[in-house]
RNA sequence: GGGGGCGUGGUGUAGCCAGGUUAUCAUGGCGGGCUCCAGACUCGCCGACCUGGGUUCGAAUCCCAGCGCCCCCA
């Protein structure tokens, strides 16, 4: 079997979400945890609910301290190498729910220079432009602008730069190596930018100078990132932020690749109609032969990328969720009326995705932070 | 500052030393066949020699310069 390879620059193979959780030191999302947050808020994401957030560090403990009156807030963030697309938004709708539901406030970090520094072709200009683009996407999910600062490193560096300073002192070359794998050929400034995305886990204690907590949801490459942050954290008397996983959204030209930017194995919010209806029709779906073999068989969903966006975004409701696997699995539901139903969603979601995302362009003000 | 390596389709590469048809292979993209779709399979297509000089009948290949990237030493 191939090896999979998950860090916060690559993910690529049929990944293993148990040996990741294995290797990185994570725990999952157990029931009682679960039920604890559902004690907390009323009601259970369904993203939390169908285990695509399912692995954390230190949410028991976050919880407890929030109940003994311990606050906390979110941050969460975004690297601007081009435009979002809809895995992109799997983090960032639960970031929402849960400031929603525990009312809180949420930092967003644009990370601009660390796609300068890591893509080879990708300006510093671009980078930033990229950073207003996708800035859109962020408001036009409704993020509360009372309770939500967003901001873009090269443009808030002042803020970030001594918490980064604090952290860089206490990170070795052989710590970083380490723990993304470089060489000796990686610039200096990819080996520095980790300390720029630890800075927001701390922003807020610095400013307070009171115990607040601090809960990164993220997808679960983004973690060897936050482990030196918590390791650093001991060192620098900070409380350890704590952190959400996510699994990463299927891939529609197989679950086994993961390459989730390719152009045609992902759908993009700025794809018009057309394009959407184009790359459902190609996606890989876990069907039959012929339609006789679907009647008598049934479809697989667990190895369809068009069951995976039911399942991750397009059918929230459980109940129905299970209507369309049962259909799927009984041969009653051909992949062809399943992909034409899917279209439907996707271009209804994002027709309105677009129309929020215009109405951001005013609206910018009110969350971007600059120093 | 010194020494060395490298630059070929979107990506990864072969070819370079010993210059010579239409530049290899894989992956990707597009289109067709087969499929309810897609995949698999199958047929076809698309797409590259860093730049500028020089040598030569002829340069990806040899020489010079530039640009860019990388490694080692200081």
């Amino acid at each position: 079997m191939e090896e999979f390879v998950v860090t916060p620059w690559e993910v690529r193979g049929k990944i293993n979400y148990d040996k990741l959780v294995k290797n990185f030191g994570t725990k999952y999302i157990d029931e009682s945890l679960l039920q604890k947050i559902k004690k907390l808020t009323g009601d259970l994401h369904f993203l939390l609910r169908r285990k695509i957030f399912y692995s954390h560090r230190d949410l028991d403990k976050l919880l407890n301290d929030y109940e003994r009156g311990i606050p906390f807030y979110l941050y969460t963030g975004r690297g601007p190498s081009g435009h979002v697309h809809l895995g992109h938004l799997i983090p960032w709708i639960l970031t929402k729910w849960l400031q929603d539901r525990f009312n809180v406030k949420l930092l967003f970090q644009i990370t601009d220079d660390e796609k300068f520094l890591f893509k080879k072709t990708l300006s510093l200009e671009d980078a930033l432009n990229y950073a207003y683009d996708n800035i859109l996407d962020i408001i036009a999910l409704g993020f509360d602008h009372r309770k939500t600062e967003i901001f873009i490193d090269t443009e808030y560096i002042k803020s970030l730069y001594k918490i980064a300073l604090k952290v860089a002192k206490h990170l070795t070359y052989s710590t970083v190596k380490a723990a993304f794998g470089f060489d000796s050929s990686y610039n200096i400034g990819a080996i520095f930018f980790t300390a720029i995305q630890s800075a927001p886990a701390f922003i807020e204690y610095e400013r307070n100078k009171r115990l607040i907590n601090c809960l990164i949801p993220c997808a679960i490459d983004q973690d060897p990132h936050f482990r030196l942050t918590r390791d650093v954290a001991k060192v620098l008397k900070y409380p350890k932020p704590c952190l959400i996983h996510s699994k990463f959204f299927p891939s529609l030209s197989g679950l086994d690749k993961m390459s989730s930017s390719e152009e045609v194995s992902c759908i993009y919010v700025t794809d018009d109609e057309e394009l959407v209806r184009k790359k459902i029709w190609k996606a890989v779906t876990g069907g039959r032969g012929t339609v006789k073999e679907q009647r008598e068989k049934g479809g697989i969903p667990k190895n369809c990328s068009i069951f995976m966006y039911y399942y991750y975004l397009f059918e929230p409701d459980d109940n129905k969720l299970r209507e369309i696997e049962n259909k799927c699995k009984n041969g009653e539901l051909l992949c062809g009326d399943c992909k034409e139903d899917l279209i439907l969603r996707i271009n209804k979601f994002l027709k309105e995705h677009r129309k929020k995302r215009e109405k951001a362009k005013d609206l910018i003000d009110k969350y971007l932070v600059r120093d």
